[in-house]
DNA sequence: CGCCGGGGGTTGTACGTATAACGTGGAACT
DNA sequence: AGTTCCACGTTATACGTACAACCCCCGGCG
């Protein structure tokens, strides 16, 4: 007997929750009514004192619909599933944040998911598996994983992703547009010899940025003179950057551009090291505006992703598709914000 | 009619999901064999062929049960509430990481909430309304919202949190502990007049720093000079520390002791741009160890807390709950890790 | 030979909800 | 007076699962 009342252990107080029969009852009605009266699709079906009663019985019995047994019904779950490669970013924290708040409008539940292999080793059966879901919010995710998540076929939007050959909705930021205000800021500055620290990660989103870069610089007298990928840590901005200034004469850059705020924080901690001012010997740049940008000193120039806003209109194109009505591609203006870690390159020492 | 098969404008390519059913009809059993050998119920009930006939059936399928109906069959869902009060912090991205890495050990899923007031304005009825919960972590919370959570009789862990008169299993970190060593190492370092930049957060975890850090200075000769309690961003630190800093003579502390890494960087900023250099005039600790902490130069003495330990554990503690194992309080340890923001006061110049 | 036991399943039912399909009493119209 | 029709509900059912309770057949034992 799986179903014997809870009142052992946990003692009488452990009320079972009340379920639309017990409304009923309690307003002497049918438990069809008050299904009806509490969906708000009672109009001219029940009248408006039998709709009171039902509804003021609810609110005594402290009633909450279960929702295991309306999604058994209805087939659909109000629940949607974020995925993103790593949380602890706060670029994605706030992508989640907007997410959750269209979400909430709209009487959705959001599932945040980092990145399967963060969980579980095993990439398996995604999660979508374990929660019952009405679609997916992927965000930044390599093509194989993405595959994966198809495989299940439900409704996906993606963010920040390669729109090309994706046959699904994809909210996207104007990333290159932010490199070029980068390289165009930079340029105004007069400085002629950039460098580009790139994420070494394999995502759409960097890839666009280095693209971005040469197209931007292509002439205008400026010149990329080195490369040196770094992984998304401070860390690794550090090491990078310290073998990028190690070089001497025309071949050391002016100016770094960096494809994350963390790496443009390890690139200050090496111009500091190396005995360079930021800005007055080294101007750097970063993308995101995290906390970090205005924590550091000098403050970073760096270009600001809206992440809240790509977060919320994700859910809104979710919740497009899954009313029928496909979307175009999306894509959300980014705005260079300029700060002290930029300046005049060094007179020709 | 609310359940014709969808082959319609998604065209017949949209195959429904296979049900139990479905996989009973392809390996010519009935629908209960397929749950108890799916189930793992099928010892000495079920012969060791058709299990094996029946998985397969249920693997060319590519069968998923149905999470709604095993929900409402079971009265349990699998899945927990995650509140956090602000998720822009990764320290709180953590504690999800941990949490969800045990969950899905376990098969439970997560669902992360960032605190009522970020996605609806009306706290009303908790979010737990919307998802179907077996319990709930709220790390963290103020009270007033603890309530509310706990209105709902799930049950609840709590993290961060006052363990007193709370009927709740509680995973704290001894951050008694990391204050006491934080003192330590300053008066060791030769400090004798200290500065508290609380944060101005009504929170248990904030009220525990400020008692442990009069509690350890006593009878050491070390003195609290100043207080200036700031809201938890680099901006309102940079705030706090300039009016601690702007005091002269005896009244100047030569250490700063702030309750997180944010309001740290805040406290370095201001050092910097009153001509304070760290540490060489100026020590400053925080609390968290974040990203930050490395990030900035010098790098940031800090008093580290396992956050994803404590997800971790939190997790844990709530399936012991459901399991009816009461749990007692678990305190996590703390450390301090010394980098460069704190050194020897300077000398009586 | 009749009865028991147990291995290997099956049938039936309930979880709580949403909604299609079906009354039903009475006022209004023919 | 009979028919229509509407306002106001009710009854019945299905969603997919897990499991209690039953069933049947066959080998062994008294």
């Amino acid at each position: 007997m799986p179903r014997t009342r809870q009142d052992g252990p946990t003692g009488p107080s452990e009320r079972a929750r009340p379920t639309s029969r017990d409304v009923a009852r309690h307003a002497g009605v049918s438990q069809a009514t008050v299904s009806l009266v509490l969906g708000e699709k009672w109009h001219g079906r029940v009248s408006v004192r039998t709709a009171e009663t039902v509804r003021t019985a609810a609110h005594q019995l402290g009633y909450r619909p279960n929702l295991a047994a309306r999604s058994l019904r209805l087939g659909r779950t109000r629940t949607a599933l974020l995925v993103v490669p790593v949380l602890n970013s706060d670029f994605f924290a706030h992508v989640h944040t907007g997410a959750a708040r269209v979400a909430a409008e709209h009487d959705f539940g959001i599932v945040l998911y980092p990145s399967p292999e963060v969980v579980s080793p095993t990439p398996g059966p995604f999660h979508s598996a374990r929660s019952a879901l009405d679609g997916v919010i992927a965000s930044s995710m390599a093509p194989e994983a993405l595959a994966v998540l198809r495989g299940d076929g439900l409704p996906l939007v993606m963010l920040d992703s390669d729109p090309r050959g994706a046959q699904a909705a994809t909210v996207n930021l104007d990333i290159a547009d932010g490199m070029r205000r980068a390289v165009r800021h930079l340029l105004d500055l007069g400085h002629r010899r950039l460098a580009h620290i790139p994420a070494a990660v394999d995502s759409w989103t960097f890839a666009v940025r280095a693209r971005a870069l040469a197209e931007a610089l292509t002439g205008t007298g400026g010149a990329l003179v080195r490369t040196e990928p770094a992984a998304l840590s401070v860390a690794d901005g550090l090491r990078a950057a310290t073998r990028v200034l190690s070089a001497t004469g025309p071949d050391r850059p002016t100016a770094l551009i960096c494809d994350d705020d963390l790496l443009a924080a390890g690139a200050c901690k090496a111009a500091r090291r190396l005995g360079l001012r930021v800005p007055t010997d080294l101007s750097v740049t970063g993308f995101d505006d995290l906390d970090l940008a205005t924590a550091l000193e000098p403050e970073l120039t760096t270009v600001r992703l809206p992440a809240e806003d790509v977060g919320a209109a994700g859910m809104r194109a979710l919740l497009s598709v899954l009313e029928g009505r496909s979307t175009a591609t999306e894509v959300l203006p980014v705005t260079l914000i300029p700060r002290g870690s930029t300046g005049p390159p060094p007179g020709p020492s």
